[in-house]
DNA sequence: TTAATTAATAATAAAATAGTATTATTTTGA
DNA sequence: TCAAAATAATACTATTTTATTATTAATTAA
């Protein structure tokens, strides 16, 4: 064969399948588009199959184009991956590990795991990305991720999950409402309070929860605002906006404004669930693993 | 980055780090050598580390040069497969599934299995390799085969193992041999017997089983040939060579000169086992595993 | 100490890629 | 229906990149 596949047939070949025009990808890559023609066309006859089917005016992927470009576009990442670990051992550094999580579970488990991770791994770099459940799987099936942090109950096949810490659900009053720990029985005594959410676009698992502790009470609360942040629950809390309810691991002791009641006899539990992918290779995921996660 | 890395690059790296000789990898790739000094130089400088740590003398991979060259062979091989699977799907089949198999399995299971997958998978191209146990184990690891059939009880991490068939032993004995069904009652009686076994070389796990079936029985036996095909056994033991223990699966009924006596009272089985490599993304696997393995 | 061997460098030759101008087709819209 | 616009391909030229040859500095072995 006399000609020779290269990465750049392989990014060449990306774009015109993305825009699945030979112009546009041209210019996203910043070359000429006869330029582009000629490259496709070699890669074609290199790899002797038909990425493309094209009559001078559509542009459409073969059934093997398809397949390649899923594939290509994997196989690139890796690659990227590869380089970018090698980089880290190059400086000293045994391994990195990307992490995702849902911002509840920065209050409690985030920080105690990295201080954990700080001694048991000196030399390893992590990095932290707070990303909603949904995002996180995705990161994790595309690689940009290694491990995660989520309220799911159910994750798609290649994902691997493992529950961290199982919790009920906390009230958060203000300080001056009339329920108190002492005289509190059921959560139908808030039916006429307003309350603040987490946004159900940041999990809808999370949210449906919730939602079934105020369907078992027999009422539907009435939600005044959505928010995504624990803090700005509290602030609104504090300033008499309504009430509201959270995970347990999010109660925080020296808040002024608010006071916490455990639901400790309100059968839905929260689950902070620790995922990763399966396929995953980097090695700090697997000491990760078995030194960290098992133990918790 | 000025330049871009290319995958002749990753291929002339890969032959000096199996080399660790600048001339003698240059001969390798038919290119001069100062040629591919500048490229491995080029690759260093786009990377923004150092690949080989040399004297004008000695060539050694650094840390994250040993790290590449695993990863590197892991992606290009990941990427072969991926091409080769796209221009079967470009000759209209729908996929490819390399098996290997020890050749016991030939007998019984591996001819009804491709009748079956003929059937299933009208547009899938199947290909066989004989292979003993541990090469199938390395072959998976590598994705040089999909799918093995082993005779092992263990096998390393990332590969799964189904087992297909647990069978009994069988004793082949010449048809003029003084036991029978009817008067054998334990392999003792065999003790004055020379045994023609498989090459422990093939499968020592499997020789070790059988061995296994002497010590119980209280007698060393006399070995005196080994081979690696059952039908070497039959002619040796058709001619008065010996007798041997086979799988129970290995029995065949048109065969003149020799009989078969299951040993039914015998506690140890020999297993079949279906192994694949768990990061392995063949599409085909995946069906193959649901709709015929599962059903066996 | 000399001869041989190694990887790197410099200069030049060869090859491959990219760009410009142009063309054959096809679509769009007046 | 016909002109204008847009698309991908082709031909040719310019540019860039890669490869080769000749040579050098450094190291080892005889």
């Amino acid at each position: 064969m006399g000609n020779q596949l290269e990465i750049r047939h392989l990014k060449y070949f990306l774009a015109v399948a993305e825009e699945l025009h030979y112009r546009k990808a041209a210019e996203r890559l910043y070359i000429s588009q006869p330029g582009l023609s000629r490259q496709i066309k070699q890669m074609e006859e290199d790899l002797q199959l038909q990425l493309f089917s094209r009559n001078n005016r559509k542009v459409e992927l073969t059934k093997a184009g398809a397949y390649l470009k899923t594939e290509i576009v994997r196989n690139l990442k890796n690659l990227d991956n590869i380089i970018e670990h090698a980089k880290l051992l190059h400086d000293g550094v045994e391994g990195n590990l990307k992490m995702g999580y849902v911002g509840s579970a920065m209050q409690k488990i985030i920080p105690n795991l990295l201080l954990k991770l700080k001694e048991v791994y000196p030399n390893t770099v992590f990095s932290l990305n707070e990303m909603n459940n949904q995002k996180q799987i995705d990161a994790l099936l595309a690689e940009d991720i290694d491990v995660g942090f989520v309220r799911l109950d159910r994750v798609p096949e290649r994902i691997a999950i493992k529950p961290v810490l199982i919790e009920n659900f906390c009230l958060v009053l203000p300080k001056a409402h009339p329920i108190e720990e002492n005289n509190f029985s059921s959560i139908k005594q808030l039916e006429n309070d307003s309350f603040i959410l987490f946004d159900p676009n940041y999990s809808i698992s999370y949210y449906e929860k919730v939602m079934r502790i105020f369907d078992d009470a027999g009422f539907s609360p009435t939600v005044t605002h959505n928010t995504i942040h624990a803090g700005s629950i509290y602030k609104l809390v504090e300033n008499n906006f309504g009430v509201s309810i959270v995970p347990r691991s999010l109660q925080v002791e020296h808040i002024k404004g608010v006071k916490f009641i455990e639901l400790k006899q309100v059968p839905h539990k929260t689950t902070l669930s620790f995922v990763w992918n399966k396929d995953n290779r980097n090695p700090i995921l697997k000491q990760f693993l078995k030194n960290i996660i098992n133990k918790m």
